[in-house]
RNA sequence: GGCCCUGUCGUCUAGUCUGGUCUAGGACACAAGCUUUUCAAGCUUGGUACACGGGUUCGAAUCCCGUCGGGGCCGCCA
């Protein structure tokens, strides 16, 4: 094999976003398909912005998309800006004119939309068939309306899709599709074209939605000489009505669950799994796992509905999988308020931290139990009553008496402390005796277990708030 | 309306190519029980699915035909 010859074989994916909107599920997830597959394949992994919509396109998308990607891990090696590459569009374009295979079509949007309501009357396939299709053909100076393919074909377009087998249309409902513009303004079907040619693509694995442009690409390549990239069309990911994930259902920046406290692997590993499986029972990947093992024959046809009761399940499961300070870390970014408080005491946090791995989903949930420990509790002292019925002196004896076990207790772990308590607490009714401590120490109706709470609010405090209980009682 | 894709538990799916081991397996979610000072977690148990109708066959989730359902696209957006 030549060099030229190995060359070509690289495999050689991309994920074409047009800076629109932000980066949501669905395109990370076909970005993540498309950098896998060329991953395991030691291929290149291609990002471009399909920002030839000057009016809808905004760098604010085209920041969030990257930002997105980034904070998943997943990297291009080269990247291309479409409004960037004009000058060979318009190569293409010209060469097409000077040929007849484009022409310029100065027919009205209200011609074109009367006609395609009136095919849509008779049963017909909306398509635009050009009476102008041979008369300004080769002129390069018409310049009127916009730029159509002069679409001759007369049998099936198909290919093979690497999902789902073979796909056929017949090319002559797709009539004299438009091209572009202008000859500095590519339209998607054109751009894609020259761009995956230039750009060495070898499969483009993108959105089911894709499937009905593909025959036009085919066309087009075909008029163009081009070599013919291998296609893989993914399942949608639905909304829970089962439609096209759009904004209205919570198509927003993946950023947002970084911001909502999600890891970025449990991310990964659930977008994975929709729309892909192994023949095994395992759910948990590595990126490196996923590598090794993902296989586009193994992808799913039907699409998808987006549910995070999974999401929020694997995030556990990878926050339980963490370092403990590794953790402690990350969480002390959702931890806002107390920030100075935690950089004084990092011992305490680690604390705080090992606590709540078992007790959260997501790392923005670490507020509400880092405020038991920062913050000085206030409740209503109803709160303190284990039953309704119980009798406030016995909760204030009860606190009583357990205040003066922990002044006594010298060596202050949560073992020692539940070694010595218990005791106590079995003998007059766990309910009576632990409810009061656990609320007096957090001042919330659910937390932490007393002792392990105890432990880390130290002697000194634990006390304090143990007083502070009995005071509003009496 | 036209064209195309698709159809296994509520959700993600294994199984379909190469019919029998599938009275359909797993995970999430849900329910109950255990544990328990609360909430979680954990453990145990449970319910729920082959869209429907024909056909082929000794035998069909698996093969064939039809029906119905869901989705996508039909732009001078991508």
């Amino acid at each position: 094999m030549s060099e030229a010859q190995a060359q070509k074989k690289e495999i050689r994916t991309r994920f074409a976003p047009s800076p629109t909107g932000p980066l949501h599920v669905g395109g990370a997830r076909s970005a993540l398909f498309n950098f896998v597959y060329s991953k395991q394949h030691k291929g290149k992994f291609i990002l471009r912005i399909e920002d030839t919509d000057l009016e809808r396109s905004d760098p604010v998308f085209e920041k969030d998309i990257k930002d997105g990607l980034s904070w998943l891990g997943i990297n291009w090696d080269e990247f291309y800006r479409q409004s960037e590459r004009l000058d060979a569009y318009e190569k293409y374009l010209k060469t097409l004119l000077e040929r007849g295979l484009i022409f310029w079509c100065s027919h009205s949007e209200a011609e074109l939309a009367a006609e395609k309501q009136n095919q849509i009357l008779n049963r017909e396939s909306p398509r635009h068939v050009c009476p102008h299709r041979d008369g300004s053909a080769g002129s390069l100076e018409n310049g009127e309306g916009i730029l159509r393919f002069k679409n001759d074909a007369e049998g099936d377009v198909f290919f093979e899709d690497l999902i789902r087998g073979r796909i056929a249309f017949d090319g002559r409902i797709l009539g004299d599709f438009s091209v572009a513009k202008s000859l500095r303004t590519p339209l998607y079907n054109f751009a894609v074209v020259i761009d995956d040619r230039e750009m060495a693509i070898s499969h483009v694995i993108r959105g089911e939605d894709h499937i009905s442009n593909t025959p036009k690409q085919i066309l087009l390549q075909e008029a163009l000489g081009f070599e013919r990239p291998q296609y893989a069309h993914l399942p949608l990911i639905l909304g829970s009505d089962r439609s096209k994930l759009s904004k209205r259902q919570g198509a927003f920046s993946v950023l947002e669950y970084q911001k909502l406290g999600y890891l970025s692997e449990a991310m990964i590993n659930f977008m994975i799994l929709l729309g892909w499986h192994t023949a095994e029972e395992k759910e948990i990947f590595t990126t490196t796992e996923i590598l090794e093992e993902f296989s586009l024959d193994r992808v799913q046809k039907g699409g998808a509905v987006f549910d995070t009761d999974k999401l929020g399940w694997l995030n556990r499961e990878y926050i339980k999988k963490l370092k403990d300070d590794d953790l402690a870390q990350k969480l002390e970014n959702f931890a806002g308020d107390f920030a100075e408080k935690i950089k004084a005491d990092s011992k305490k946090w680690l604390k705080i931290s090992a606590l709540a791995r078992e007790r959260i989903t997501t790392l923005n949930e670490i507020g509400e139990l880092a405020e038991i420990f920062y913050k000085e509790p206030y409740y209503p002292k109803e709160l303190l009553f284990w039953k309704e019925n119980t009798a406030s002196e016995n909760i204030v004896r009860h606190l009583k008496h357990t205040g003066e076990f922990l002044s006594n207790i010298e060596k202050w772990t949560k073992n020692d402390l539940e070694y010595k308590l218990m005791p106590y607490a079995d003998e007059s009714g766990r309910g009576e005796v632990l409810w009061p401590l656990r609320v007096a120490l957090s001042g919330k109706r659910f937390s932490p277990g007393p002792f392990e709470m105890a432990e880390i609010l130290g002697k000194e405090e634990s006390f304090k708030r143990v007083t502070k209980a009995v005071k509003m009682l009496e």
